[in-house]
DNA sequence: TCCTTAGATTGACATTGGTCGATATATTGC
DNA sequence: GCAATATATCGACCAATGTCAATCTAAGGA
């Protein structure tokens, strides 16, 4: 008997009778932590118009009154916003004299993109 | 005077003095609305490896009792779960019999990851 | 017909999360 | 040093969300 005759066995042996084949294996619990809390990060439209608002701009930079400008939010929502796109790792922070300039991390969203789709 | 200049003054005197110019558009409210609704629906663990689960399958289809048998969760909790991911359109429903296949919904996660790295 | 099983729905609960007003911190200009 | 401005933090509030126990629905089999 072959090692893959095993496996078959195993894999009868285990699933309910509804159950169809496996092709591979499936996410790890931990992996699908990480990714959820990257896309937790992400799934705010408030957020997703910063994002877009800061990369839009020529060098992918944006300060905060770029922000508060646009965003029909208080200064204080805007600023939790950009805190928890920074703990993301969405954005970086930049102060320069008064002002806080954020950029876009570069690949921060293209990683993710390509996760999704690995999935 | 050129309608660019014209653009640019415009620019100039709508800006704050911190901000930086615009290479182009920002996304608009509805479409953020749209995309953080999508972002939503995949932005839990459980919902993660339900897909992932769902797509490790041969044929990309499994049935509730291949889910209840690796998450630890309720069955009432993974059936929320699943409406939830059908409802954004990341999965559809067959039922056949007693049991009820879910199927990864083609090119679905494809699209987010692609409007992802667009913005 | 009745019992069993698979899965969906409901209702309740605790937790998280988005929002704002008030306040704190830091930097610039006078 | 002081006033003004930009931004961050704090505290509170309400809405949204993940979870489960209990219940309901529907399909099969004896």
């Amino acid at each position: 008997m072959t090692f893959t005759q095993i496996l078959q066995l195993t894999d009868i042996s285990r699933a309910d009778a509804c159950s169809t084949p496996l092709a591979r294996a499936a996410t790890s619990p931990e992996h699908a932590d990480a990714l959820a809390h990257s896309l937790k990060a992400l799934a705010d439209p408030a957020r997703l118009r910063i994002i877009s608002i800061v990369s839009a701009h020529a060098n992918q930079e944006a300060c905060v009154c770029d922000l508060t400008d646009q965003l029909t939010l208080s200064q204080p929502t805007i600023s939790h916003h950009l805190k928890v796109l920074v703990e993301a790792g969405f954005l970086s922070r930049a102060k320069r004299g008064t002002w806080s300039y954020y950029s876009l991390v570069p690949g921060s969203l293209g990683a993710v993109a390509r996760v999704l789709s690995a999935i």
